[in-house]
DNA sequence: CCATTGACTTAAG
DNA sequence: CCTTAAGCCAATG
């Protein structure tokens, strides 16, 4: 039996998702759940990164919500890390929200299309 | 099994 | 701009 096939467990994708994410770039829960088969399962996209960060080495500071917001910045090991990791990317961060997120916006429903 | 919660999202006031 | 509320799905107690 395959393993790959059987592994094949939301939170393993939303892992595999967000170490695809290019440096400088960031990508919205919702756009991973939806890549993934889940418009509706952002919120388990969250959770994901929530066990992500403890388990593998996962860039969760460049998933955000749909407002470019860093909502999860206070589940990093201090509330102030997503925003020094963004920026150190060369993303900007303006009152907890990266400035210009349509622009640095990664989708994996169009870059991993196909 | 039922109740609560959450790194979401959208809508309404 | 801020707060509520509802819809959504999975993990946790």
């Amino acid at each position: 039996m395959k393993l790959s096939e059987k592994n094949k467990d939301f939170f393993q994708d939303v892992f595999d998702v967000a170490r695809l994410i290019p440096e400088g770039k960031a990508t919205s829960y919702g756009a991973i759940a939806k890549y993934l088969g889940a418009p509706r399962s952002s919120r388990m996209v969250g959770w994901a990164m929530n066990a992500a960060h403890t388990h593998t080495d996962i860039p969760a500071h460049r998933v955000v919500n749909r407002n470019g917001l860093l909502t999860g910045k206070m589940h990093f090991a201090t509330p102030t890390l997503m925003e020094e990791l963004l920026e150190k990317e060369g993303i900007k961060v303006k009152k907890d929200k990266i400035v210009d997120y349509k622009k640095i916006y990664w989708d994996p429903n169009i870059e991993l299309a196909l």
